[in-house]
DNA sequence: GCCAACGTTGGC
DNA sequence: GCCAACGTTGGC
């Protein structure tokens, strides 16, 4: 199984969005953007990711995991925007935010640390293990 | 609200 | 195929 990191603008698409969608999930529709794309097309169902709010609040607030494979991005007509379906799994007891993952030294080569606008990212198993400890839940 | 960083587009 | 111009994202 691989990790990723979803990221979200909150006034645009949020956690409690994706809660709401239940098992069914939602399209991670929206991504025109080339890495991105490409991420998604390397994910298999049951692949598991952090959701993330940018702008303001800047903090892992839950785990999502893949639940359909690539496939065109309903939003348009141009057939080389591809999506995954996500759906929501539980929130994390405290939000890891960005501060809390920059000041740590092992995550210091996080994708989100070093590129900071890719809005869909892998995340390595270490990686996944430490937020997730940072944030109390478990796997 | 600003601005740096990055990706994309289009002219040559 | 290069590169300047432009638009967008997201942290601060």
């Amino acid at each position: 199984m691989r990790y990723w990191l979803f990221k979200s603008e909150p006034s645009t698409w949020g956690w409690d969005q994706q809660v709401a969608k239940g098992d069914v999930g939602e399209e991670w529709d929206g991504v025109r953007n080339y890495q991105a794309r490409n991420f998604m097309r390397e994910m298999a169902v049951g692949d598991r990711g952090f959701f993330y709010h940018s702008q303001k609040e800047r903090a892992v607030v839950g785990i999502v995991e893949v639940c359909a494979e690539a496939h065109p991005d309903s939003t348009t007509d141009d057939d080389r925007w591809e999506c995954v379906d996500i759906k929501a799994i539980a929130p994390v007891k405290t939000p890891v935010t960005l501060d809390m993952i920059k000041t740590d030294p092992r995550l210091t080569d996080m994708v989100l640390v070093k590129n900071s606008r890719l809005s869909v990212q892998p995340v390595t198993e270490d990686e996944w293990q430490i937020i997730l400890e940072m944030s109390g839940s478990q796997s």
